[in-house]
DNA sequence: AATTTAATACCAAACGAATGTATGTATGTC
DNA sequence: GACATACATACATTCGTTTGGTATTAAATT
């Protein structure tokens, strides 16, 4: 087996074993051989090929990851819901999606994994923000939300929700929890923009007691 | 020359060459072997002989660079001020201070040296968070202060200023980092911390300016 | 349609840089 | 003088990356 008719089939082999050996073992702790093995049959050769770094590959694994499963696309037509409710509704979307991934279950630290970190992060302001920018945008031109401070809403709250929620990165109790997304809510609603409703507050407090009972 | 009478000097000396090629060349830019050539006569085993790893260099620099230039300790005593402005002098002083430090010049890219960055997020979290904590809680108490959310706060006060307000990280134009700080500003005022006031807000906005026209 | 050409998709092996270790030695301390 | 400390030196190991080759497919040419 030299060559394939069909490259992209590899490619996303060589990131569906990298993704899932980044996220049980983290990404100094994934050796490039690592992945081969769990390749079946290709070789170094390959992933050589179309990767040209390890870098590389983490860089399109943030990409991918945000694209395979992206919720911004699936309420982008919904014509019944202004821009504050779209939003309301991506976070829910959004929630039921990681709620069952690894990184939700702290399976690694991000701390001890800072290319992970600084992938997401970069990600998040890449990628993530510009999005609820644009929910934000449509929130104002329909009257749901009043704000000038748009674009920087639209980058910390990625930063907060991801990062400064992410228990691996600040430690908290299911309370400590509860108490940072209510903090998140005032301040947002502060800001102009009611994202987290009762039912949301109320979703995400039973994720929590629920994490912490795992435990 | 075997033997050293004074180790804690060579742990210093090691620490201060490290900072500064960690600043200049980034983490994973700088090898041991650099850090040696700096050293003046010393080797890798004296180096090994006083830290277990790279790493463990990374994690006594982060904890020794706050130390050593640590703004609360210098209003710790200060009788006349209050909780609140206890705060804003911590705000000036660490800008006096970072203003010429490397860090803040971005000499160096925050993202594409995660290990720094992980660090430093760590560091704000471990050890300046509780000393933000400590002096809302006084401000609290002695009336200048009043939110339910110290905490929090304490928390995100450097996470917002050391990363989110790091251009390396979010890039942005002096306008836009003015916008940024008005919005924490903003936000602090509205959960009951006006921590920035005018004057904070206008030495910031020069600074921003100044910094823009340099490059 | 047959043949040549060139580019692609790999394989196998080796290289090189950097971290870390093992062992030895001199110096200070008790 | 015994022993721990503070290094030096040389070596081993790990891991990302490079290099050179080969088979296969697609495109170009005849």
């Amino acid at each position: 087996m030299a060559r394939n008719k069909y490259p992209e089939v590899t490619v996303e082999k060589i990131l569906e074993v990298a993704q899932r050996l980044f996220l049980e073992k983290g990404y100094d702790g994934t050796t490039i051989q690592d992945i081969v093995n769990e390749l079946g049959g290709l070789t170094k050769g390959a992933i050589y090929h179309h990767f040209k770094s390890k870098e590389e590959i983490m860089d399109a694994l943030g990409d991918k990851m945000f694209f395979d499963n992206n919720p911004f696309s699936a309420i982008k037509q919904r014509k019944d819901l202004n821009g504050l409710q779209k939003m309301r509704e991506v976070v829910k979307i959004n929630h039921a999606d990681t709620s069952r991934t690894e990184i939700s279950r702290q399976s690694i630290s991000l701390l001890k994994n800072p290319r992970i970190l600084a992938g997401m992060i970069d990600t998040d302001r890449r990628l993530i923000a510009p999005f609820w920018l644009e929910l934000i945008e449509e929130g104002k031109r329909d009257g749901s939300i009043h704000t000038s401070y748009a674009k920087e809403l639209s980058e910390l709250l990625p930063l907060l929700t991801n990062l400064w929620l992410a228990p691996s990165v600040y430690p908290a109790s299911a309370i400590e929890m509860f108490r940072k997304l209510s903090f998140v809510r005032d301040m947002f609603d502060n800001m102009g923009v009611p994202l987290i409703d009762d039912e949301i507050l109320d979703i995400a407090k039973r994720f929590f007691e629920q994490i912490e009972t795992e435990n």
